[in-house]
DNA sequence: CGGATCCTTCGGCCGCCGCCGAAGTGTCCC
DNA sequence: GGGACACTTCGGCGGCGGCCGAAGGATCCG
């Protein structure tokens, strides 16, 4: 009682926001880094509108989205890539969703493996395609991986060659490892790995498949990857 | 209740182990590294024998603590440096304790400030002491902060150098950076920092203050920052 | 052996919080 | 304007979980 620890208090209380399977299934949801509405949110965790509209408040009061008002919509984000670490962090923590595992339908199987093979974990890439492609850069001497994680001289200027600019603002760093769930191992995140999925998604290397975070590598997706890192096209299958 | 996420209930589950003030307090006393009984602990959190003890129970139970029972006390500490890793991210994520902004007595605020010096963050150095550090190895070119975070070969070197054993096990990586909730800029963590905080208490370049996490640089210890990293002792206070 | 210490189990109390449905507010579209 | 739609507010319900004190092991020490 006469000794409460703020910064206790402070941790519990952020804690106590992630700690409820709705609002995890909807921190999770929106790891895939675009806004959702709070009706698509509600269904996609089985609950009334009304009981996601409270739990929205909550996460947004407590700093882990941002809300966007538009018309009668209300859109609803991950509030920075702090928030997308800290809960890729956890779910990482937790390990592979059993759904991997033993899959409850034919459905989920397929969204399953589709997730295992590559999605996007909130701005970059992440599942095999995502390993291979780290792989492939550390593999050429463009990422650091032994003594840390880091970008190469070399690196910089594979990103140069490539096109993809490389902005350096605010704190992030250029380069992050984020801990695949479905591979239990670091892919790369960070601005690098944000300004890599972009180029991806933008130049047509891979494209989304429905409406969630799986995406599928394109056959201008696999010319490049071999091209660019050598990567081959059988192991992103 | 029929969609269930398996992985929302874990990283429900998880979470809801740290959504309380009292181990929130626990699990932040023991980011010292250090082994506590339970009775230390209840009296740290200002709870019951009993309250604490069912609370140890849910913790070794999740996963984030190991116990040692010998004769009638039980020791418990962090389970390994992924638990000690998620609970300083969380912790960097809500700032620095208000304690550092208000002290409530002349005790918790020259506590404080000797925290914000020099601390140990689980298993190495932080505050002001592990920026200092942190900052000396990069500007010599020992580790490289611009494009992520890695030991150089340089660094390497500096290591074996100065006879600090790096030894990798496991898949820890050798080199990480720990956001600094006092000074809110990243320090030198991994398997590295570990190996350079051991040394630092082996070798008496900073002891202990009291039975938490502060530590303080000896004259031996201001002498060899300065020797092999340029370190001014001024920095330090 | 007897007392002290450390921890655990149990029962009971209380408050918090997630849930829903119904009613209300604001926005869009025809 | 009127109706459909998206979301919010409110009241009420039920359960979970944190808290304590008392009693019950377990261990150590003299």
């Amino acid at each position: 009682m006469t000794t409460r620890d703020p910064q206790a208090t402070a941790l519990a209380r952020l804690a106590g926001l992630i700690a409820d399977e709705t609002r995890a299934m909807c921190l999770l949801a929106l790891l895939d880094g675009r806004a959702w509405t709070a009706g698509e949110l509600a269904r996609h965790a089985g609950v009334a509108d009304s009981t996601l509209s409270e739990h929205l408040c909550r996460l947004v009061a407590g700093g882990l989205l941002a809300e966007e008002r538009q018309g009668r919509h209300r859109y609803v984000r991950l509030a920075d890539a702090r928030v997308a670490q800290l809960v890729e962090d956890l779910a990482a923590q937790v390990g592979p969703a059993d759904r991997a595992v033993r899959p409850r339908s034919l459905r989920e199987s397929s969204a399953g493996s589709a997730m295992a093979r590559g999605r996007t974990c909130y701005d970059h890439l992440a599942g095999r395609l995502g390993i291979t492609v780290t792989d492939a850069l550390t593999a050429r001497g463009l990422l650091e991986q032994e003594t840390g994680f880091a970008l190469t001289d070399a690196g910089l200027a594979w990103f140069e060659a490539a096109g993809i600019g490389l902005e350096r603002r605010g704190r992030r760093p250029l380069a992050r490892a984020c801990l695949d769930w479905t591979e239990r191992r670091p892919h790369l995140a960070g601005v690098a790995g944000a300004a890599l999925c972009r180029h991806a998604l933008d130049a047509g290397w891979c494209v989304r498949i429905g409406s969630e975070r799986a995406v599928k590598v394109t056959a201008t997706g696999e010319r490049a990857l071999f091209d660019l890192l050598g990567v081959d096209a059988a192991a992103l299958r």
